[in-house]
DNA sequence: CGTACCTTTGATCTTAATCAATGCCAGTGG
DNA sequence: CCACTGGCATTGATTAAGATCAAAGGTACG
């Protein structure tokens, strides 16, 4: 909305966050001018729904600021989320008829969208995009890949584990990869059960027993501090 | 190994029988030639190893025929199948360095192999070859994360009928979309178990209970007749 | 034939789901 | 300022699904 004032502004990419991390890193000034015209950003409220599961593919993003959540429903309604996004991560499905996962935002987050038609066009006439997009496709394959592993063979404990860990480090805490790191997690009990293919019940238990065992402190419903980073990797396994 | 003789033989993928559904397809006969020269084609016996998770990424192959799985191991040794691959599809990790999982053919299959730098040069130099890269990678991320959906929130039942259904599309028998429809299972029981993220034990009592209430036939180990496509979508829900 | 492996079947146990309260805040309005 | 409300979260009791342990059947292959 406010951003709607600049949608042509020569230099909107100039401040942007993420200019030497998303898809359009390798872009020449030229060519950054010209995805300036299709693209525009957009700020997300926490809950803000971009994309709907199984309708027509109309948009993708990149994402500058916040978290968002991809997700699918089974047919009795409990939820699955598929993936978590950060910025500089690419969201929605080029060169696809439909999107196949809804895509809500967790925290205020900031996109910069793009008519999905206008930027398959442009990705097809400059392969140095199409190949930073392919780099990351593949990356987010191996990661979705060793999530499944999670999904499949991990235990309640472990699952938690390994996604305490996944958050510090994708939240870039500071604490120098050490003890003491504090995250503020972007999503309710609720939600990483949905991460985790566990219940709000178990995963309630399982951060009541980490921290009775050491391991985590609570300060806050949303708030995690790592106390002892080693264990919790033996418990991830 | 018999293929070593043929691999510099100008028309090596004229009789390839997925020429025009891997990724190849949208080549020019001059760059089908140039692909030709840093190719072979492999033979594989069932249980064959290709790829060791871990290792260093040295080849990227296109199925020609066959199936292979992708695997990875937990800790504590126990597998997780992380997919299948059939005719056309691509394997391997491009512009990555280390194989992210293992892969081993499950019946008689043949290969397509590439060096990994040699196919990554080419595969810049070619924007249409790496364009079909990015629209199979982006496909495959779509059916891997539908799978999450299966391994984080469905039962046992659900799974093997999800799970026979895919194999009875992916394999493409006969049987016009109907009932009746036999096919040969390229998975053990352990197999099965180890891609629903299930124990053998529970898949066998699945199967024993399926053609119990009439859903399928099991004629030997290895062969499942469909007896009611219906009822089998609907047990996947 | 006999052996070895895979599969099936049965009995029991464990984990996490489900069902059911209760507790804890944050925000609202009296 | 405090009591009320409503939405999360925690905790407890019970249940159910699938894992585990154990044994016996089949089938393939030498």
């Amino acid at each position: 909305m406010t951003a709607s004032t600049q949608q042509r502004t020569r230099h909107f990419c100039d401040t942007c966050a993420i200019r030497n991390r998303a898809i359009c890193a390798d872009l020449e000034n030229q060519e950054i001018d010209l995805l300036n015209t299709i693209g525009r950003r957009r700020t997300l409220a926490p809950g803000e729904q971009l994309l709907w599961e199984g309708d027509e593919a109309v948009l993708v993003a990149n994402v500058i600021d916040g978290v968002l959540k991809l997700s699918t429903q089974t047919s009795d309604g409990r939820e699955q989320i598929l993936g978590l996004t950060y910025p500089s991560d690419f969201l929605g499905r080029p060169f696809g008829e439909t999107t196949p996962y809804g895509v809500e935002a967790l925290t205020e987050a900031q996109v910069c969208v793009f008519e999905r038609r206008d930027f398959d066009r442009f990705a097809r006439e400059h392969p140095r995009l199409e190949h930073r997009l392919l780099e990351r496709t593949l990356a987010e394959l191996d990661r979705t890949r060793r999530w499944m592993l999670l999904l499949g063979r991990m235990n309640a404990e472990q699952k938690l584990a390994a996604f305490l860990l996944e958050m510090v480090d994708r939240l870039g805490v500071n604490s120098a990869t050490d003890n003491g790191a504090a995250l503020t997690l972007p999503l309710s009990r609720q939600q990483i059960a949905d991460v985790l293919g566990l219940t709000i019940e178990t995963v309630s238990r399982q951060f009541t027993r980490m921290k009775n065992e050491g391991l985590i402190d609570l300060p806050s419903r949303r708030e995690v501090v790592i106390l002892d980073r080693g264990a919790l990797e033996d418990r991830a396994a």
